[in-house]
DNA sequence: GATGCAATTGAGAGCGCTCTCACGAGTGTG
DNA sequence: CACACTCGTGAGAGCGCTCTCAATTGCATC
């Protein structure tokens, strides 16, 4: 098992190193008689590729790194990340490729990323999640040439590759949906105000209360960072503005939301209905069933990596952009499935 | 920027490529003039060694790879792996490391990721978190001779190299706590039945009690999954047993818990006390703030990649074993902080 | 001034693959 | 039967490093 190289299994194969290697890449070029004779030893000895010796000389190494810089904060705190994590890594098997996970803590850790992730030989290319508007690993990987995908629009993202859900049209649907069913007073919780996902989905927002001749009230918005706490805290500043429905931005907000009205004795949907984003596994456990937009998570992963590999093998140029599209599912949290005698 | 190699440097710093070698492994043996120099020309044009080269020459890659079984589901469920990852990305991170991500979403993924994993040329070594009683993939790679760390204890240590908590401890001071707080119905909500996080801390339990002379009910056990889910379902199963304090294995299956005693109207810590097992953010996010046996989830990762190193560089036997120790954190869902009059 | 020794540098043989090129055998064509 | 052409295989030159060994130098020693 120790030291067994291309050479030896060409020795007990008969055949010369570069068949056995046509056999392994499989070439067209191979009589079918001695490949099967070289599958045989293959199989019998269990024989691998050396990954180093294949980087090195076929310039390919079939990994690609998964980053996420210092601002994705959030992934220990919204199960949304580790999903999307799932997704990617489901991708990565479909096509035979390797996961490289790079978590930066702080700035010190960025700085000491860097150069592994860019270190030629080691990477094809690199799935980045998009962070602040000034993000250092965004800017630093996609000049260093290497191919990137980044997931979710970035701020700046011109001659980017990106792939992202359709965070606006998500958003108008939820508030739609909210508008259908007659509320009134509808507010809504965001992510971080940094962050390209909470733009959107509160244009979305906006657009929608627009497309029906409502005003915009910046009081009806709280600002939180995608975290269970903040949508807790959210609550407490929404309430004295007595809304009648809450368009959370993501789940787990939506959660600590419910949480805090459910504390002070608000009924849901009676007193206030509420609708998430993302769809993660919680929506459909709590009591109140939550309704959301949800996001093809796993789809999102599989197909990042799908345009990271467009990206690797057919060149960079033109950037390429992908947007997923979202789906309102209707549980219980907004009171749809009752007649609303509202209005 | 293309194809930028040893050979060029060493041309523009006027020495041979050996040389600057030496300054990139920093040898001692070079002359601090010369040093310098390469060290000039290395920082000017961002000179990055090609990984694969290296690997191939030096026959290490500095990559680890970090092994979820398919059996590790609640990767997405339980915001302890999260954690966990991110502890162990730090530990990467520290030691200039690069971390490979494998999950396994089902067999399948297994059969495929394996010979990924075992390539040689590849990883310098695994993470494998443990699994099931009768684990493919930790039996697999143990037995193919890459240095290998399992994280937590698995059914089978004989010979294997492994970090773990120090579970039924944990157990104990948990239960342990109830009791000097007074409490006579102590149920538990157990992980599921195979793993062996769930069979410690359910011996600790058994321990504590037996301990003070308790006969152990196994009507007092309600088997959940570590899914919030689940600490629900059980708590339906125990309230028909009057319990008035429950040991719940894991901080997430206790907020299932309570969510399902609020339901009932019922308060904590005056009705039913809680305890939970873990400590992550959301135990000092709930209302009433959870007491629990704190686990060193960072120290955990950073450790786990430390004890890895140890086997890659000095051998893999004999085999090594680490365990850490818990913490009881007192907070609210207990009852300690108020004077109780039980009793 | 011959000798020994440490410090520094250069030379070059690998590491285990891929991939182009050359070669020989087999096939078809006029 | 000479010719071109395809197909399968072998040869061997890299890929960009590391690392051992040899060569060179400077300096202390006797």
């Amino acid at each position: 098992m120790e030291k067994f190289t291309l050479e030896d299994v060409a020795k007990l194969a008969g055949v010369h190193r570069s068949t056995v290697s046509r056999v392994i890449n499989d070439s067209p070029n191979v009589s079918p008689e001695v490949r099967k004779r070289v599958q045989k030893v293959i199989h019998s000895t269990g024989y691998q590729p050396n990954a180093a010796a294949r980087s090195l000389a076929s310039q390919r190494s079939y990994m690609i790194g998964l980053v996420l810089p210092r601002s994705v904060s959030s992934f220990f705190t919204d199960p949304f990340f580790p999903h999307l994590t799932q997704g990617i890594a489901f991708g990565c098997n479909n096509n035979n490729l390797s996961l490289s996970l790079f978590l930066a803590g702080n700035r010190e850790d960025e700085e000491k990323i860097l150069p592994r992730i860019a270190r030629r030989g080691f990477l094809d290319g690199v799935l980045i999640q998009s962070g602040r508007p000034d993000e250092f690993l965004i800017d630093r990987l996609t000049k260093s040439n290497i191919p990137s995908v980044i997931i979710g629009r970035p701020f700046l993202s011109d001659g980017l590759s990106f792939i992202d859900i359709d965070n606006v049209n998500g958003a108008i649907k939820a508030t739609q949906h909210l508008l259908d069913l007659g509320y009134k007073r509808i507010a809504t919780i965001t992510g971080n105000h940094d962050s390209t996902v909470t733009v959107d989905r509160l244009e979305g927002y906006k657009k929608a209360l627009k497309a029906v001749g409502r005003e915009f009230d910046p009081d009806m918005v709280a600002e939180g960072d995608f975290s269970e706490a903040s949508g807790y805290q959210a609550v407490k500043t929404l309430l004295p503005r007595k809304p009648d429905a809450i368009v959370a931005q993501s789940d787990i907000m939506a959660v600590g939301a419910i949480r805090a009205m459910q504390e002070v004795g608000l009924r849901i949907p009676d007193d206030v209905a509420i609708i998430g984003f993302d769809d993660i596994p919680v929506a459909r456990q709590l009591k109140v069933q939550l309704t959301t937009i949800k996001q093809p998570i796993t789809r999102f992963g599989i197909k990042a990596v799908e345009l990271l590999i467009d990206l690797i093998e057919n060149g960079t140029k033109p950037a390429r952009r992908i947007i997923l599209d979202t789906e309102l599912v209707i549980r219980d949290s907004c009171g749809a499935k009752k007649i609303r005698e509202h209005v």
